[in-house]
DNA sequence: CATATTTAAGCTTTATTTAAGGTTCCCATA
DNA sequence: TATGGGAACCTTAAATAAAGCTTAAATATG
């Protein structure tokens, strides 16, 4: 079920909003921009809904920090209606822009549209997708040209970090951060050994990792079977 | 540049989107959804923008098949403002709806936004580009004339420095702490062999990248094919 | 105890530097 | 206007250094 983040201030439209959507989704509210951005640190959303006039802080800085480290997709829920406030929304980061009074039904509709479009299209949800690469972390899945992997859990990491980001290089260090979460006692070695293993189980035609010399390792996201 | 295909039947409206966008965007336009499927399958679009109602083949059934095969992102654009026609058409799988008539500004914005999240946000990685050389230094990827170049870390290194500061002429010393980032144990002959390599792989017929005798090198970037 | 992870070692591959001989260009001099 | 010497530069190939791979044994985890 997909969690969502709403930050309004009127209390009867996110009653409403609660009432409609808390069937469908996982909903979370927040009575203004400071609050949201307090949650949206501690928490992880699939969806924000924001207000944009909201005491403390406002729907507009509330976003543009969130955009700071994070593509979670984002609607405007406003009254504020001016050609110039829908730009200036869409332009800093947000997805889409709906005014006040809206349709409940147009909101579920861009909602779908949105969740749809952000996860990749996939049906069920958090699952990582790339070619011939199937991921499902959280049922700790791993396919690989349909056939299931068994992969122990810091190469399982290692594979969902690649298969998320294709074409982009990290170097050992990179990698050794993001799994290991420790920095000290780091050593190349422990990277080359669990690519070594990553390669034989996953990849043994060494057709997708591939060595960037003196730089790191790089899994290739565009091929043509 | 981002390829936009267009169906819209109605001659004026067409034709103030054309205006309107061809600066930002390649654009083609259908003049009914029979005529859109035919382009979309015989050439790749970044985005659609469909109206609803247009003869022999309608926007509604247009996307739809478009959908059968491909998740290109879809504004629809149309007269029909009802919220059973926008639920309708975000089901099938538009992104967007849009109701005519409509603020070129808002459009424009939303298109971007559009653009951005199907793009996965890459437009924000970092690429180098001048003239018939590419860099992708995320992606570790280099390209002349669009062919892919190995090239070893140092003389990635060096063909970044060159390519994001065109004209401009870099010593060997100035190369060597940039590149090497050790300034003792310097010697000439190492930036030279260097350059020699370089030259070789990215710049065969000697046009780019020119010596400057007593100074060091430049990589001449207003040149003209 | 079983499984996962790290260490260690020998080996392979690739990148970088060194070294030597050749080329070009500038400038002083005839 | 020729010419020769020297400095700066180029190129190639061999030598060296660095990075990476793999296997198996050792150690940790639970």
């Amino acid at each position: 079920m997909y969690k969502l983040l709403i930050a309004e201030d009127e209390k009867d439209i996110s009653a409403l909003l609660m009432k409609s959507l808390q069937d469908d989704y996982e909903v979370h509210i927040a009575n203004n921009g400071y609050e949201a951005l307090n949650m949206f640190e501690k928490d992880t959303f699939d969806l924000i809904i924001a207000d944009v006039v909201m005491p403390i802080m406002d729907g507009y800085t509330f976003v543009e920090n969130v955009r700071k480290s994070s593509q979670v997709p984002v609607m405007f829920l406003t009254s504020r209606g001016e050609s110039f406030d829908k730009v200036h929304g869409l332009k800093l980061g947000g997805d889409d822009y709906m005014v006040k009074p809206f349709e409940l039904s147009e909101l579920k509709a861009r909602i779908q549209a949105l969740l749809r479009r952000s996860q990749g299209f996939n049906q069920e949800k958090n699952i990582i997708e790339c070619g011939v690469f199937y991921l499902n972390p959280s049922e700790y899945i791993c396919k690989v040209k349909g056939k299931p992997m068994e992969l122990s859990p810091k190469l399982y990491k290692l594979l969902e970090i690649f298969i998320s980001h294709p074409n982009r290089v990290y170097t050992k260090k990179q990698l050794y951060d993001m799994v290991w979460e420790e920095d000290y006692m780091y050593d190349d070695n422990t990277i080359m050994v669990h690519m070594s293993q990553l390669r034989q189980k996953v990849d043994p035609q060494k057709k997708y990792f591939k060595t960037i010399k003196g730089i790191g390792y790089k899994f290739m996201g565009d091929w043509n079977e």
